[in-house]
DNA sequence: TATCGCAACCAATTTAGAATTGGTTGCGAC
DNA sequence: GTCGCAACCAATTCTAAATTGGTTGCGATA
C-alpha cells in the first residue's frame, strides 16, 4: 500500500538541508560543499538546488559569496590571508578602539535602515543568541549577531571594514584563552545586552542602539582585558 | 687649484635626492625607483643609499613599504587591486559616512598620541598644504596631510582602514570631475579648516581636533555633493 | 506552454609559484 | 671600524590555473 514515492518538494529538500546543517554537516569554517557537489549528493539538478538555497538565504540561514562558497557562518573577509601579518601586530586594545568607533555607528544605521524582513530575521538571530547552551554555539550565534548588524547598515564600505575587524579578531593570538573568560555572571550580562541591543535596533531607536552597543563593547573589553592583561 | 673632489657626504646625497624629487623624478604613482637601481644610478652602495633614505624618512619626506617600494606620496593600500570591485559599488555618500565615523576619532587620537617629532613634521606638512599653488599640488599635500593624521593615531588597524578608504576614493568613479569643484572661496575655506585642524592636533587638543575634522568633512561632503549630485 | 535538467559560460575569488622590493645579516677590504 | 658587497629574509605584487557562486540558453518532458 505504499504510494509511489512522490518526488520531494523544494521545501522538503530545504528542510532536509536545514537538518543536515544543524547536525554539523558544514566544515569547521562554516562552509558547505560546493553547489555542484551538493546537487549531485542530493540527486537533484544544480538549478533546483539553487532554488532551495534561495529559500535558506531568504531567511538568513546561509551566506553565499561568489568565488568563496556557501557558509553557515558569515563568510571570511575577501583575501583574509592578507590580514594575517596585520593581526600579529595588533593588540586587543587597538581592536577595541576601532570597534568602539565603528560598531555603535553600525548599530544606529541598522536601526534606521533595516528592512522589515531583516528585522524579522534579526529577531530570530537574537533569540538564538539567548538560547545558546555551550560556549561554541554562543560564539557562533554572537558572530552572526554582530555581522547582521553590520549588514543591516546597508553600506558596502562599512561592511568591508567590519569584515576586516572580524578577520583580525579571528587571526589574532590573544583570543586563545577565550573559552575560559566567560563566567556565568558575565555570560548573563552579555546576553542581556544583546537582547537590549536587538530590541533597540528592531524598534528603530538609533540613539539607544548606538549607546547600547557602546556599553556592550566596553563590557567585552573589560572581560577580555581581565583575561589577557598585557598584550 | 681644484681640490681633489671629496666624496659627497650622506647629507649632500640626501640634498641631491630631495632636489630630484622636487623636480618630479618619481613616477606618477609617487613611487621612486627600487633601492638597488637608485644606488647604482648614484654610484653608491645600497647600504649607503639606505642610510640616506633613512634621513628622508626621518623627516617624513618619503614613505617606504616592504614589497611595494619607496614613495613620495602615501603608499597604496596593501592589495589595492582587490578594492576595485568595491569602489564601483560604493557611492560618495557611503564614503563620507564612513569617513565621518573614522577620521574625527583619528584626529583626536593623533592629538593625544603624536610624538614631538611627529608634531614638528606635521606642522611642516600643514604649511605645505597652505602654500599649494595649483590644484594638483594641493591634492598631493592634502593627501599627505590626512594620511599623517591617520599615522599619528598609532593604531595599525585604524591605519589599514584609512588606507582602504583612501584607495576606494582614488578608484571610485565620482572623483573625476573633481578638478572643477574647488572654487576660490571653497578652496580658502578648506585651507583654513586644515590650519585649524593642524593647530588643534599639534597643541594636543583632542576634542577640538575631532570637532574640527567633523566640520571639515561636512564641508568636503557639501562641496562634492554639489558637484556630483546623483551618485 | 511551462517546468525541469543539462551544459556552457560569466564573474569573483582562491591558490600556487615566480618575480619584485624593502629589511637584515655576515663577511672581507681598506 | 667603516665601507662596500653579497646573500638572505619578509612582505608584496604579478601571473595563470583552478574553484565557486551567478546566469543564460537549449532541448526534453509533462
Amino acid at each position: 500500500m505504499t504510494p509511489s514515492p512522490a518526488p520531494p518538494s523544494d521545501t522538503e529538500i530545504a528542510a532536509r538541508l536545514r537538518r543536515e546543517i544543524a547536525e554539523g554537516a558544514p566544515l569547521k569554517d562554516g562552509r558547505l560543499p560546493p553547489e555542484r557537489e551538493l546537487a549531485q549528493r542530493h540527486g537533484i539538478s544544480r538549478a533546483r538546488l539553487r532554488r532551495v538555497l534561495d529559500l535558506l538565504a531568504a531567511d538568513g540561514t546561509i551566506f553565499r559569496r561568489r568565488g568563496q562558497g556557501t557558509f553557515v557562518l558569515p563568510p571570511p573577509a575577501t583575501d583574509a590571508a592578507r590580514l594575517k601579518p596585520l593581526a600579529r601586530r595588533v593588540t586587543l586594545a587597538e581592536v577595541i578602539e576601532v570597534r568602539l568607533s565603528l560598531e555603535p555607528r553600525l548599530a544606529a544605521l541598522a536601526a534606521t535602515r533595516a528592512t522589515p524582513q531583516e528585522r524579522a530575521q534579526f529577531a530570530q538571530i537574537a533569540a538564538a543568541t539567548q538560547s545558546a547552551e555551550d560556549q561554541s554555539s554562543y560564539d557562533a550565534a554572537d558572530d552572526i549577531f554582530h555581522y547582521k548588524i553590520a549588514e543591516m547598515a546597508h553600506n558596502a564600505l562599512f561592511l568591508t571594514m567590519y569584515e576586516a575587524i572580524r578577520s583580525v579578531r579571528q587571526e589574532a593570538s590573544w583570543i586563545r584563552p577565550r573559552a575560559e573568560t566567560y563566567s556565568g555572571a558575565v555570560f548573563e550580562m552579555l546576553a542581556q545586552q544583546h537582547q537590549a541591543l536587538a530590541t533597540a535596533i528592531i524598534e528603530g531607536d538609533a540613539p539607544r542602539a548606538a549607546e547600547t552597543m557602546k556599553t556592550h563593547l566596553h563590557s567585552v573589553s573589560e572581560t577580555l582585558s581581565r583575561a589577557d592583561p598585557a598584550p
